[in-house]
DNA sequence: TTGAAAGCGCTAACAG
DNA sequence: CTGTTAGCGCTTTCAA
């Protein structure tokens, strides 16, 4: 920058003020000055800026990281919601630092101006661990009566609703809940699911399963069989065990749709392609990135914030 | 660090020193400010220790990012690669920066000390635009003739000959590949494939598709019913493609694995839980992401580095 | 509208 | 083994 104004023939100051698109400076000297800086490739030292400004401008995004050879990594939030945050964040001149639950304490992660944590943890414990950091921080996942943080995420409750509606619609009454209601999220959609269900005498069973995995819908099916239950209609958390309980469903003998109506949730590309192509909950992933970097960036620069909850749709196909 | 020195009755070099585990202090006097410093909850300034040593500790990743609603985002480059990137770096003190191929001009992206680009893009153009940065960069995907960059990637080509061999093995005569040969990944997978199969005066079909989604295998199936090809066996390039191509095969009336065999790419969970599962060449992502971050950072500290090859291995399932 | 001075928090070099 | 000095590159006062 000292170079650049040498050049110029002005001063440092003029130099950054031109550069950052100060109103003090005049529209010619400017345009001279960004015309020499991009000739001469000059590139603006970060560092130098952060520790003047005292913001690392910087957020970072922590993700829920249990590495497990059955299950895609970081699987149930996908990269839409990285590519809406890095979107928007990119734009306001923000950098996205991803880290894992378990560098937390790196010194780059303490530095951000902000904090944007995917997934709530069981019993939101990774909410409570990050709330200490005293940073600016967004959630996503689901809005919590014990805690007042600012969440952003699909209606969860009302996708358990609308499953339960299609249920009864097509005249089933004996519907089972396959998730792992520890988790928020899914917490929600077993309480939209069992209070509409309810409205009409029915009482749900809930199989809890830890495990999203294929392996873990297959055996939540083979038990219910096991235990000579009667089912007409399964409401599984995600795809991947909608898609393990209709395996074992045809392995059983039973016919889906026919006999076992099955929906499950997050409307994947797999789940799409399935044989028979899957009934699913879709949530809007790329917006809800966008969103929950407008409201940390809001945080940030100390506007008011409010949670928000996105709607989501039932996709219903063939199962 | 000024508090912490005046705390200890020390010199603000001498806490630095002690912070960083330098040998140039005495065990005890280094405890003590450790502890001082754990008790007081001093956080190191990111930004002065940057500053001060001219490196950003950050190593910028930059993903392939084209939004498509039937394709998710990112897809091709799974996040088990970056859960390995980024438990490397940050184990090592960097930051992982993420950031799409748009963002590229950003300012704390140039700053970065390194970079690691995800996916070469077609005829590798991102990886010519990268380069101009000059700065130290290690590409995922595939070696090529013409380059000469640090590449990591899957054993692509081996990939092509082990399907090739399976296919020779039980007999099949008519092969089909779909993929995208101007996607150097996938053009090595052919090359394996063809050359293989020329060992036993067989010609496969090759069968271009761009899109790398469960329509487009489904397309292609159809395209080949409709020109009235005779084949017997297809390696697709993707999970998706391939669900897509046995989707439509079993409309068509074919029997999968009895008239048609057929291998996907990634062996994706998604595939695994196909019916019938999947067969599917696996890639190890986890450890591409380990040593795509042990490259870039040797490559920082001058170290001489050289590309790598990982094993892939067939995985045989149903079809 | 432009500039001079000061200092953000840290560490490498050198001196003790 | 510890301390003093200096300066990384930038921007916010305050003064012209």
């Amino acid at each position: 920058m000292a170079d650049l104004a040498k050049l110029a023939g002005v001063s440092k100051i003029t130099v950054s003020r031109a550069l950052g698109d100060s109103p003090l400076v005049t529209a010619e000297t400017r345009e001279r000055i960004q015309a020499l800086a991009r000739k001469h490739g000059y590139k603006l030292n970060v560092s130098a800026r952060n520790l003047r400004l005292r913001r690392s401008h910087t957020v970072a995004v922590i993700v829920e990281m249990k590495p497990s050879s059955s299950r895609t990594m970081w699987d149930p939030y996908p990269l839409s919601l990285l590519g809406g945050i890095s979107q928007e964040l990119t734009s306001a001149g923000y950098s996205v630092l991803l880290t894992t639950r378990h560098d937390a304490a790196n010194a780059a992660v303490q530095a951000a101006d902000g904090l944007i944590l995917l997934g709530q943890g069981e019993h939101e414990d990774a909410v409570k661990l990050y709330d200490r950091m005293g940073l600016p921080m967004v959630v996503w996942g689901a809005e919590s009566a014990r805690d007042n943080h600012i969440v952003v995420g699909s209606d969860n409750r009302h996708s358990g609703v609308s499953v339960a509606e299609r249920f009864l619609s097509i005249g089933r009454r004996h519907p089972v809940f396959i998730g792992n209601s520890d988790h928020p999220e899914m917490a929600q959609r077993l309480h939209g699911f069992v209070d509409e269900l309810a409205g009409h005498g029915i009482k749900p069973l809930l199989l809890r399963r830890v495990d999203w995995t294929l392996e873990s819908g297959v055996e939540a099916v083979r038990s219910l069989a096991a235990r000579k239950v009667h089912f007409d209609s399964i409401f599984a958390c995600s795809d991947l065990l909608a898609m393990g309980a209709i395996r074992a469903l045809v392995e059983l003998g039973l016919s889906v749709p026919n006999d076992v109506s099955v929906v499950g949730y997050d409307d994947t590309p797999h789940g799409a392609s399935f044989l028979p192509p899957l009934s699913s909950v879709r949530q809007n992933w790329q917006e809800g990135g966008v969103l929950l970097a407008r409201k940390v960036l809001a945080l940030i620069d100390g506007l008011p914030v409010s949670s928000q909850v996105l709607p989501t749709s039932l996709v219903v196909r063939a199962t």
